[in-house]
DNA sequence: AGTGCGATTGACT
DNA sequence: GTCAATCGCACTA
């Protein structure tokens, strides 16, 4: 029973791919003012060493610095202009990758993501790595920060482990796109972007 | 100092 | 299905 605790530093995988599929099935849990939001995780993509689809690809900058911390960091950036997105470094320190997280199933705090997302219907709450951000009001000033901690955004465990996990081709990028670096839960109504998979 | 471009979303045909 | 919105940042000069 280990359904309440963060999600341990030294239980972490290194290697991208596997923290990729470790991080299905667990829980971003988001306290705010008003209470607790929280979510469990059904898609991610996995940002790899040497992948030229990564925001390393070209080094460590001021933005991406995050992606260099050792495991279980928190680093978000804007995409578009509009759009925050949420990702997990990966690998040892010095060691720029992440796994990007995808959509959330909403667990606790629905009312509050309600709120924050402007619509009611909780499929769509936090389906897509925009709508969880905003969904859980997550935005820069939460770069950087260790989610193996309780805090204002965390990574919880989980009981329930999904007995099967799929992968896919990774959504809206050009570069390396063939590889087969996002990985959900085969079934799940709260997966984005359900064209384009295979096995 | 200027420029082009996204790891997207929501509105619209 | 198509498409515009929007802006921080990395890159070029």
């Amino acid at each position: 029973m280990d359904g309440h605790l963060p999600l341990a530093r030294s239980e972490l995988p290194i290697d991208t791919v596997s923290l990729a599929r470790y991080l299905i099935g667990k829980v971003v849990v988001r306290e705010l003012p008003e209470g607790v939001a929280s979510g469990r995780i059904v898609e991610t993509e996995a940002y790899v060493v040497g992948d030229a689809a990564g925001h390393t690809y070209r080094g460590m900058t001021p933005r991406n610095r995050s992606l260099f911390l050792e495991p279980g960091h928190a680093y978000v950036y804007l995409a578009y202009g509009i759009s925050y997105m949420l990702n997990v470094s990966s690998e040892m320190p010095g060691i720029g990758a992440g796994v990007l997280i995808r959509a959330l199933e909403p667990l606790e705090g629905i009312p509050i993501m309600r709120v924050n997302r402007g619509i009611e219907r909780i499929r769509d709450l936090a389906r897509g790595p925009g709508r969880l951000t905003a969904a859980l009001r997550i935005d820069r000033l939460l770069d950087g920060l260790d989610l193996c901690r309780e805090g204002p955004l965390w990574l919880r465990c989980s009981n329930d482990k999904p007995d099967e996990i799929g992968q896919s081709v990774r959504i809206g990028i050009s570069r390396d796109a063939d590889r087969l670096l996002r990985f959900y839960i085969p079934g799940s109504r709260f997966v984005s972007g359900s064209k384009s998979f295979r096995e």
